[in-house]
Order: C-alpha cells, then structure tokens, then sequence
DNA sequence: CATATGTTTGCAAACGTTTACATCTAAAAA
DNA sequence: TTTTTAGATGTAAACGTTTGCAAACATATG
C-alpha cells in the first residue's frame, strides 16, 4: 500500500530504450523490432509494471470506461440489461461506472454531468424519463449516448429496445381471445412515453380490433413496487376487470399475492400478463405468464453499438428493435 | 458531440486571473479574496466549465473512483448491497466502477488489476472466495480494500458482515425447538470459509447443544440458482430431514416450490428458513422465513469504512459485524 | 516611517502517458 | 560506390490539472 509505482521511464531505463519505445510496445504497435520488444517485454515483467490509466486517459483522451445511468441495480430489470451490458464492455476492454439515478430527472442530469466529467468514452441510459432538458444534455454532450431498454419517442438519439406496442396488443389480444372485454391496463407513470405511447397505444389497438371500446376506468398506475401491487388489488377487484396486462414484473408479483390472498384464483377468477419475465415470473404461484424481452441481449447490443460510436463507426441502424415473445405459465388458462 | 473543451486557462484567462486562482476558487480554497472568488465563478458558470476529472487525477494522485468487485449484479443480496454502496459513494463524491467477476478467482484477479490501474482510490470486495492469492494481491495493491457483506476468515482485511454462526445457530435452532432433530443444511461450496467455517459450524453448534448427533447426509451443497434448488428438492425428500436451513434465497424459492409441486406441504410436512430476506421471500407462497441481513447497510457501511481509509483515518474496528434477525413468515409454523 | 506579519496571487514544476516529428540505421536500388 | 527508402528508435511537446514556493500586497506594530 506504499510502493513507488513504477512507470515508463523506469521500464525505458532498465530496458536502454526510450519511453516511446516503451510505449509502443504496451500498446502494441507494430514498428518495433522482435528483440527490443522482448526485450522490454522482459523488464515489464520483472517490474511489474502497469500502465497508468489515468496518464493514458490525459494523453489519448480516450478513457476506456463508459457511464451507465440507472434507475436502480437492485431492479431485476435494469440489473439484467447491465450485466450484458458489463459483458461486452468487457469484451471491448471497457470498464463501466455505474450511477443510479432513481428515475430522478434532477440526478439523471447531475449523474450524467458528473459522468462526462470524468471523460467516459460513452454513456448508456437506462430509464424511462428522457425530457427536453436530458436530450439536450445528452446533444451537447462530447460523448456518445445510447438508450437501453426503453425509447426515445423521438427517435433522435440511439436505442435498442422491443416492439413495446406490439407486444402489449399481442399480449392484451390473448387475454381478449379467452374471452375477456374488461382487460385492467396496470403501468407506471403516464407521462412517460414508454408508458402512454407505446403500451397505451398497444393495448388500445388490441381493444379496437375486438371492437371493444375503450373504458378508462380500467387504466391503473402504480409505483413498481412489490407492496403497490398489493395493495392495488383492491382497486382491480373493485373495478370490474377480468384480467390485467401488467408492465413491471414486481408490481405484477405483488397484484398476483394481493388478488390470492383476497380469495381472488388466479387464472380462473382473473387472469394476469406481465412484462418483463424476470427470475420473479416463475418464483410465484401460480407461475406469472408473461412477455419476454431479451434484456441481456438488449443490454449486450446497446453497448455493442456504442463501441462503434465511440470508434466514428457508422451504425446500420440507429434503434434496434429486438424480437420478443409471450411465455404462457399458469397466470393466464 | 465536437465542441472544443474549456480549460482552466481559458477560465484563468477571461477572469484575468493565474490558473492557480482558478483551481483554488474550483477546489474550494480558502486562501481566495471574496471578489476573485465572485469573479472566477462567473466566469465558470459564462463559460460551463467542467474541470477535467483525468488531468485532475493524475496531478493530485486521486481519482475520487472506487471500484467494487460484485459477483453478478443480478443477484438480488450483492446488488443491494452494491446500492448501499452506491449511495454513500455518491455521498462522499466518489463514483463506483462496478466489475462482475462470476465469483471466478482467475476472474477476480484480471478485474482487480484493471481497477488498480485505472488508480481507483480505494476498492470494495464482495465475493467469497477470499484466498490467498487474492488476499496477496490485496495486501500489493496501492488502494485500501474492504470486504462487503462476506468474511476474511484470517481476518486480516476491514470487512463488514453479520454473525454468519450465530445467525446460522439461531435459524436451525428455531427449527429443532418445534420438534426437528433431522435438519438439512444446504449452501454453496463447501470449500469457502463462509460456509464450513461459519455457516456449518453453527449449525454444527445449534445440533450439539441440543445433544443431536451431526449427520453428513443432511448436509447438501449447490449452485445458488432456482433451478437448482427446484431439482434438489428431490435429493431432499430421498434423505431423512424435516426441515431444511439454506444459505441462499434464491436457492431456497427453488426447493421450495420444487417440493411444494411434489406435493409437499410446507411448513406442515417440512419447514424451510432461508438466509438473505431479499424480495423474493415475500413472492413466494407460502411465504420464506429468513434470516435478516442489513444488505443496503452492510454496503452503506463498507463504503463509509473505504472513505475513511482512503483519507488515511484510523479505523474504530477493522471489522464491523452489523445485527441480523430472523424474520418468521409462513415457511415455518 | 520602517518593519513585521499575514493574506492573496502567480510561476512553474510535477503527474505518467501518447504521439507528431526528427533522426538514425541498414538494406535496396541506382 | 552513392543514393533512396523504409523501418526502428528517440526527442520533446502536448494533455489539463494540482501544488510548493516565491512574490506582491495590505495591514498592523513599534
């Protein structure tokens, strides 16, 4: 905890070259000859010595580290698209700093001010709020953005996601095939885009090609919390839903126990669509049905795409929409 | 995304003020006039100046960046805590580089060598595969190291944890006060110290003081994942045991609903206490007795302990043992 | 008025790399 | 043999800060 480190110089001295050498050979660079490469890969072993990170960053002005704004780690969600995208960070000799932003606009901007301060290479943003005021953060920002996850309605800035309002008809369609006219919609927010957008949209396509008209008591919002959606079970019970297409998986886990425990059964009494299929779909009984999204492979393609950004590639396509599905478990007949 | 980047000498410049000035007044320094110190702000704020975290790091020799080594933050125990972390670092302006090593050794290496050379102030270790190489590379690495919600069983690093014995004691003590002498115990690995040095030994110590003799076809070890615990459950009901203490959460949802679809009735026929009170307890049905750990303090409080080492304070106690409990739900009567 | 004392500022040297550019070498071409 | 050329190496200037030290200034003291 006390060593001198040792840097270029020393490794440049004991080797009798010069600290460009040094570092062309660290770096890989093909204009050195076999011996003096060996040879001052010798010293660096016998050193032990390591690159300064930082040093490199000042001089190339490239960091190797991207930023990834949150909502929450703890949220299955948003953990499972930043394990793909730790991945191939890594795959890509990327580091990541994480940042939770609890959704809060205000953090989301001091989180992302503080990220670029520290010179990453990119940033991925994971979350559902993107205003006028972060999109103008993120345009003036000197580093690449890419949204995971989630959408930009604007379809300004890079993202990889699913079809959000395909999948909610698709989903809402089935439960209307089982013969229900009264589908409760439960999602967070209905300012966020992602929200009345995109799954609003889907579900009132559903209804409409079902001819059924739309009916706004049958529209819930909710925190994304085990606990809301216990206690909101009160409320679908009282309104006069049979069946419910839930957009986070917690919520619906909560809705699933709050409905049981009122002596509701699930799927006879009412049936339930969830999200996200999460670990948390096949923890309750019954096993929750639900759409699947590939939230690794969202996370992995996201930074995949910002690896080129960050290398001035050309993308092919500027938001990927990736496939997703339904998985019928027992929340639904 | 092309802007050329305000310096300090522009800052300095406009504000007709040395450098040195500016960093002062940005450093908050007190040896600064008030009017200067007006002066250089309003130039700051004109132009949006954002010091350059890199250069800042290289000419102080502090990244204010700490890096965390989680297993997989897609585990719900390690991504509390990870949270905890999170938020006391933001507290202290440190941000986290977050590496997941998969709990691989060779891993855990490769991650921290990549921390240390990105000169992180400081780093947190979650994981329980402390071993001596690991612990070597600790005691070479010119950054503190404190261990998150685990235990150096040589106890030679800060570490922050419960009393994995006595908690493990208490649970299967619990049990055989409502009639079990036929407990299994189920963990990871039996070659980490968390679980034969402590976790095995109270459970070991629970049995002898209530004169059972120990049984090794009672002890069961396995991956920490659901499927997992869904198949042991028919290892479990071949043995003799009535009642089962587990080490993981998610691990212990498996077996649960894997003996529950074998018809198995829990508590009645066989009782189940788990060890992490994570979410997933209260999905389940019935419901997971467990073990409370402060997951989000543990972090909160490793990170406090890495603040204080970073600034070379003196550490009250190298190792802090936070109070656990036992949370009864319904998967004991 | 001279001196001492304390506060405010500026100067310039780090920090450890990368990278144009210049130089040198040796082999190839003339 | 002399000239070219390409490859291998070295020199030194960035990169954008912090910080020890010296200088300048202001105020209080004798």
């Amino acid at each position: 905890m006390e060593k001198e480190s040792v840097t270029i110089y020393d490794v440049a001295r004991e080797a009798g070259v010069s600290m460009a050498t040094v570092s062309r050979v660290v770096n890989g660079n093909s204009n050195v000859k076999q011996v003096t490469k060996d040879k001052v890969q010798a010293v660096i072993e016998r050193l032990d010595y390591h690159p300064n990170a930082v040093a490199r960053g000042l001089a190339s002005k490239k960091t190797t580290t991207v930023g990834v704004i949150i909502p929450d780690v703890t949220d299955a969600y948003f953990s499972e698209l930043a394990r793909g995208i730790d991945d191939v960070a890594n795959m890509y000799h990327y580091n990541i700093i994480l940042a939770n932003s609890d959704e809060s606009g205000s953090k989301e901007l001091k989180v992302l001010e503080n990220l670029l301060a520290k010179q990453v290479d990119g940033v991925i943003y994971m979350g559902n709020g993107l205003n006028a005021e972060l999109r103008k953060a993120f345009r003036h920002a000197n580093a690449p953005v890419v949204i995971a996850g989630s959408v930009d309605d604007e379809e300004k800035h890079p993202a990889v996601n699913i079809d959000y309002v395909a999948a909610t008809c698709d989903a809402v369609n089935k439960l209307i095939r089982t013969g229900h006219d009264k589908v409760a919609f439960v999602s967070g927010d209905l300012k966020q885009p992602i929200n009345y957008k995109y799954r609003l949209k889907g579900y009132q396509k559903a209804l409409a090609e079902a001819n059924i008209t739309f009916d706004d008591s049958l529209i819930f919002t909710s925190e994304y919390f085990y606990a809301a959606g216990y206690e909101l079970a009160k409320k679908i019970q009282a309104s006069a839903a049979t069946a419910a297409i839930i957009s986070d998986d917690e919520l619906a886990a909560g809705l699933l126990n709050g409905l049981t425990d009122a002596g509701v059964n699930v799927p006879n009494d009412f049936e339930l669509i969830t999200a996200n299929n999460t670990k948390l779909t096949q923890i309750t009984r019954p096993e929750l049905t639900s759409i699947t999204q590939p939230m690794y492979d969202m996370g992995a393609v996201s930074m995949r795409m910002l690896t080129k950004l960050m290398n001035k590639e050309q993308l092919d396509q500027t938001t990927v929409v990736l496939p997703y599905g339904i998985i019928a478990r027992s929340s639904t007949k």
